[in-house]
DNA sequence: TTTATTATTTAACGCTGTTCAATTTTAGAA
DNA sequence: TTCTAAAATTGAACAGCGTTAAATAATAAA
């Protein structure tokens, strides 16, 4: 029994020796300077055994996107946030999810523009009731709730504007991650403005343009 | 003289061609599908010839993708939308540009995803006065002008707000390419939603909440 | 200690981008 | 038209890739 475990421990090692070594593969040479033979040489053992652990290189990936994208949504569900007003709420949340984006851009890139199932499990936000069943997109649902409390705005309209406002600020993440070279000054302007300008007008903006 | 003319016209065409070729792979079986030998293979002449014309495989991928993006931009700048109100332009200046970038979308994607300096040549947005050498973004900027004219909205508010609203469209496109079966429905919803309602509330909440 | 199981490696296949030397085709001069 | 220089095109090779199958080494159970 005691023995099984051991092994089964084992198993979980060697898996994080391969996923770890993925990931700092990644960190310093991209996405696609990440292959099976480079893991190999890093841990010290032949490639072949790699697939004694993975199916695939692609198990691989999404095994390291999940951590990194793992990473950001735990950010947005700070708990610090409690206590404050829903709009301040929402900015705060809104750069956390921004900068905790940055410090991971490969492998957060790599899970948000992934197709596979495995990563679209996570990933996935714009159907529809996806705002109750995604822990990041729901963090936001509810900071609209709040926000809309004592207006008469239906459901739908506040999920559709939570996952309007996920896929924009995905959009501002990609585009800075991009675009490397714009310096931090840009860089926070752009960041500031996004989260204590913009995604304030799109909330409060909603009084003054019905469709 | 006139036999130099046909050489390089003759030269233009193999160019034309291996791009067409890799165009079509692309759209066939997406980015990762394409390789040079399936290039050489489609047009009929052996790998190496390839690199008479191209110096890599990335000068044809940069190709590829200006063209692809090229077909976009001149959806903004489309005349059709002259004589109507400015936020009316906004609005389907914006609903043209999602659906424009939908038909391409590999390439699309590639072009505003490559960090090579060439196609940041003509996808970099966000840094400092973009907002009037990029083609496609300088629509956006005048048409927020023409919103701001009798306010005293500063410029450089301004072009922070036609970057965002850039960079916003961008990650909407970019996930509804990535989550292919949402559905025809819900992708209407959230374009509709999106340009018909989000984009006025970015422009128009813009009196509500000063900074 | 033998046997069965599991971990690991070696070798290979077909693919990739790219380069170099050899070959064919073309252009201009004699 | 024939010879020569230049250009276009090819064939072969290199190093690297993901992946698989069979062979070997290490471990557990009997």
């Amino acid at each position: 029994m005691t023995i099984e475990k051991r092994r089964q421990r084992e198993i979980e090692e060697m898996k994080e020796l391969i996923l770890s070594a993925a990931s700092s593969i990644i960190s310093d040479e991209g996405l696609d300077g990440l292959s099976i033979r480079k893991i190999a040489k890093k841990i010290e053992y032949s490639p072949s055994i790699i697939y004694h652990y993975f199916n695939d290189k692609e198990e691989i990936l999404n095994n390291v996107m999940q951590r990194g994208y793992k990473k950001i949504v735990s950010a947005v569900s700070s708990k610090e946030l409690a206590g404050t007003s829903p709009e301040e709420r929402l900015v705060k949340m809104t750069k956390n999810y921004i900068m905790a984006a940055l410090k991971v851009p490969d492998e957060f890139i790599a899970a948000q523009l992934s197709k596979s199932e495995e990563a679209l499990k996570h990933t996935s936000s714009l159907f529809k009731g996806a705002s109750k069943v995604k822990p990041a997109l729901y963090s936001l649902y509810q900071c609209l709730q709040d926000i809309y409390k004592n207006t008469h705005m239906d459901e739908d309209s506040i999920e559709l504007t939570a996952q309007v406002i996920a896929v924009s600020t995905l959009g501002l993440i990609i585009k800075i991650m991009v675009e490397k070279d714009i310096g931090e000054e840009q860089r926070n302007r752009l960041i500031d403005f996004y989260s204590e300008d913009i995604v304030l007008r799109i909330v409060n903006g909603s009084r003054s343009s019905n469709k």
